[in-house]
DNA sequence: AGCACGCCGACT
DNA sequence: GTCGGCGTGCTC
């Protein structure tokens, strides 16, 4: 917000509307009617007309100005709260985003704004002019003057309880009424703030606190008192103190909000209303614990400092092997840039990694701590955007999205385990966290400060060319040396007749660390029971009737006959066919293996052994899945599962870590397999034996020789990388160029192929009259690797360029110029996704 | 995205 | 002759 400037004279409002398509998105000029002017800023919200029918469109101000270009200009109809309105950085960041990712500014501006701030919602009033009727109704229409009848007598009424007692065709009366003169409508927006709740506590003055404390008041006032709810209320508000209204009636056992004013005027309780902070009983500050950095955490320490201290933004790449102590130097960290009054946001690459890593900011620094993910109710999200930016908490730990929280005076933005795919959003705006990071740490001169211990190769590069401060910790602390790793060649084992998921070595080694008390885990990454169900008789897989890819099998409650197909992709279940659908043959067999069947393998291999598996299919629920972790730690034998299991937990019982398949991912059709395959193995392996046990990892595979794995195994990512960067620059793929998808979509492929063709002669053309400046490698159009989703092909273009002002603004103009309609196909832009 | 304007089929 | 289909095109 801009003040001390007064634009008193400012009649026009550049403003950007939220919900308009790519086409549309830019900036339109609105005139600010007088008593608004004050409160017409950038960054306000505003409701203005829009298009022919005038239809009510929320938006939000870009810039202010004395005079306009545009013909004609409406006026806008309402501005927002200055409490909903953005920052001057929150706009630039949006305008960022637009045109880094090709987005919409709307888009952008639901990115970094709670949802539930009230924007988007357009609540309108209607009220009467007074205009007269004719006796017969004259022009108007019975269900109008209905509608009008109902206005006249309430005075002034909300559009949604017109609609909700009149139906559907209400608005398209109340549209006639307005025009005709009859009604006028007030639009508003919503401000933003903290819910107002009441709050009671026992009516004491200053001098009785004592006696409550003794319990001599309470006493007085139950025995004034006769009804046992009554009682109760007292007692819970003399146990804890203070109780906002709807925990007070919770804990008071059949207690009425009539109770409650009732006791007020007897002047036994005091009721208070104000803002609700959220729920902060669960942030109890425990003396942190001590941090003791090592010589080589110190150092790190020490240089990270630095680069918080010449009031310049900077990079940093925290490199170390897991065990190293990268989450010592970051909490170290933290306490450095907050005690300089600065805020920091870390960022975690997934929900389930929160509560853990929430233990550990809680527990040191309470209530400073906001978090901020896509489990939060809307409500959640909302308080904690508002603690956030209220200053209230200084320090954010999130997913994703929380690289956007209004931290004050930011100082430093951490993103853990910077590899991972999930900081790049495949939904609009398609922005990757770390692009978003590295804007508002160089508007507000911070530190953003990448940990990995298997950096991306884009980001290793850019610590190796200086463009990053690389610093690695070497050591794991306490004496856990590696793990002893045995890759296992199941070739052999196959074409032996074994079909088991479990190898021989594997099975050896389960049952040895299991009759020595200690536990394992398992990793593979596929869920569910078979691979796929396949015909013998004509080789074709069942495959989803929606989407071009083989279903799965699952099993329901256990039963291995009773199970279902499942398709991954769109979540359709279908009965296991008795016939094959292609040939109607009977022999369809189950074949590959998920965790479900490897969870059956354990149960004959180990019957006592207490299995549990950990999938998406098992941790659906909130808790389920912290659930799972405990019981695991308490007494379980074996952790089977997909991804979540490589994640940073620290089991000391686990000695044996074991991966069924390791050369699954490296066969995906893009270029990042490599990368993903040694870090996600590397991950597991370093699960194995953390504290004095020595621990054994068992590397599966149909292909021993393949040097990722043997890297990975050695845990020697300087060597994968010095050959992953020589592939990469021989192959020409990031970070030697950048990657653009295009991606068309339509339910019928024949119009889609078209379509295809069409933007392949308009890109075209582009690249051969105006921007033929812009060196690129076009690819396509051809089918996208899984070609039927949800109903609709995809056709798509792979594009490899170097992305700039230049190149971005070639691909705003093929998105721009794009036809759209309603049936049309539909076209999206992905500037370097993470899975191609 | 909506919603208007605009130009061709089956109804009063 | 009109009501209405949804194909382009514009929206301050």
């Amino acid at each position: 917000m801009i003040s001390g400037t007064t634009n008193a004279g400012s009649r026009y409002a550049g403003v950007f509307l939220l919900d308009l398509p790519y086409q549309a998105d830019r900036m339109y000029d609105y005139f600010i009617p007088q008593d608004l002017r004050d409160a017409a800023v950038p960054g306000a919200f505003v409701v203005v007309p829009f298009g022919g029918g005038n239809r009510r469109q929320t938006g939000i101000i870009t810039e202010v100005r004395e005079k306009t270009d545009a013909k004609r200009t409406k006026p806008i109809l309402s501005v927002g709260d200055a409490s909903s309105s953005l920052s001057r950085e929150q706009l630039e960041l949006c305008f960022y985003m637009k045109r880094l990712t090709l987005c919409t500014l709307g888009d952008a501006v639901k990115a970094v704004t709670p949802p539930s701030i009230g924007i988007g919602k357009k609540s309108i009033t209607y009220s009467p002019t007074g205009k007269p009727t004719e006796p017969d109704g004259g022009e108007l229409s019975h269900g109008e003057l209905i509608i009008l009848e109902h206005i006249k007598d309430s005075g002034s009424i909300k559009e949604e309880n017109l609609v909700s007692a009149h139906g559907a065709q209400t608005l398209e009366y109340l549209r006639s009424l307005e025009a005709g003169g009859y009604i006028t409508a007030v639009s508003g927006l919503s401000a933003v703030g903290f819910r107002k709740k009441k709050f009671y506590s026992l009516a004491v003055n200053g001098n009785e606190t004592a006696a409550v404390l003794a319990g001599e008041k309470v006493r007085a006032m139950k025995r004034k008192l006769n009804l046992p709810s009554q009682i109760s209320i007292i007692n819970a508000l003399a146990e804890y103190g203070e109780l906002a209204e709807d925990e007070l009636l919770e804990k008071a056992e059949g207690s009425t909000a009539r109770q409650l004013a009732t006791m007020i005027s007897n002047g036994l309780i005091f009721a208070e209303e104000r803002d609700d902070f959220g729920d902060l009983s669960g942030y109890v500050i425990k003396p942190p614990p001590s941090l003791t950095p090592n010589e080589e955490q110190q150092a790190a320490l020490e240089t990270l400092t630095a680069l918080t201290e010449d009031g310049n933004p900077h990079a940093a790449l925290l490199y170390g092997v897991t065990g190293s102590g990268k989450t010592t130097v970051i909490l170290g960290m933290i306490d450095k840039v907050t005690s300089k009054g600065r805020g920091v946001i870390v960022l975690l690459p997934e929900i389930s990694l929160t509560p853990q890593m929430l233990g550990v900011f809680r527990s040191r620094y309470g209530s400073r701590v906001a978090v901020m993910h896509s489990g939060l109710s809307a409500g959640e999200r909302r308080e904690a955007y508002l603690r956030v930016r209220n200053g209230m908490s200084d320090i954010v730990v999130g997913t994703r999205s929380a690289v956007f929280a209004p931290v004050k005076n930011l100082g430093m933005i951490v993103i853990d385990e910077e590899q991972e795919h999930t900081y790049k959003s495949d939904m609009s705006p398609k922005y990757h966290a770390r692009d978003i990071a590295r804007k508002r740490c160089a508007d507000c001169s911070a530190l953003m400060l990448l940990s990995s211990a298997t950096p991306s190769v884009e980001s290793f590069k850019k610590a190796k060319d200086g463009i990053y401060t690389l610093v690695r910790l070497r050591t794991r602390y306490g004496s856990a040396g590696l793990p002893r790793v045995t890759v296992a060649d199941m070739r052999p084992e196959s074409h032996g007749g074994n079909v088991s998921p479990l190898g021989k070595l594997l099975s050896e080694e389960l049952l040895r660390v299991n009759a020595a008390g200690e536990q394992s885990i398992l990793f593979l990454n596929r869920r569910g029971y078979n691979t796929f169900a396949s015909c013998v008789d004509c080789g074709e897989a069942v495959k989803c009737p929606s989407c071009s890819v083989a279903m799965t099998y699952h099993t329901k409650k256990g039963s291995y006959e009773s199970g279902e197909l499942v398709c991954h992709w769109c979540g359709r279940r279908i009965k296991m066919p008795e016939k094959c659908p292609s040939c109607g043959s009977k022999h369809l067999i189950r074949c590959g293996f998920g965790t479900q069947k490897v969870e059956q393998e354990l149960s004959v291999l180990m019957p006592d052994a207490r299995v549990l598996r950990m999938d998406a299919d098992t941790t659906s629920t909130k808790q389920s899945y912290e659930n799972l972790l405990n019981e695991f730690r308490e007494r379980g034998d074996v952790l089977l599962g997909t991804q979540m299991v490589t994640k940073g937990h620290d089991f000391p019982r686990v000695t044996l870590v074991g991966v069924l398949l390791a050369d699954m991912s490296l066969y995906l059709d893009d270029y990042r397999a490599n990368e993903r395959t040694f870090s996600l193995l590397t991950q597991v392996i370093g699960r194995a034996g953390r504290a004095d046990r020595p621990g054994h990892a068992v590397i599966q595979t149909n292909n021993p020789d393949s040097d990722v794995i043997k890297l990975a195994c050695a845990q020697d990512y300087d060597t994968f990388y010095e050959h992953e960067i020589a592939l990469r620059k021989l192959l020409t793929f990031p970070p030697f160029c950048d990657i653009v998808l295009l991606t068309v979509s339509h339910g019928d492929e024949h119009e889609l192929l078209e379509a295809v063709t069409q933007l392949r002669a308009e890109i075209n053309k582009l690249l051969t009259g105006a921007y033929s400046d812009v060196p690129n490698v076009m690819f396509g159009p051809f089918e996208a690797p899984v070609y039927k989703v949800d109903g609709k092909f995809r056709m798509r273009f792979v594009v490899k360029c170097r992305l700039n002002n230049r190149s971005r603004e070639l691909f705003s103009e093929i998105l721009r110029t794009f036809p759209t309609g309603a049936k049309k196909p539909v076209l999206s832009v992905d500037l370097n996704p993470t899975n191609l």
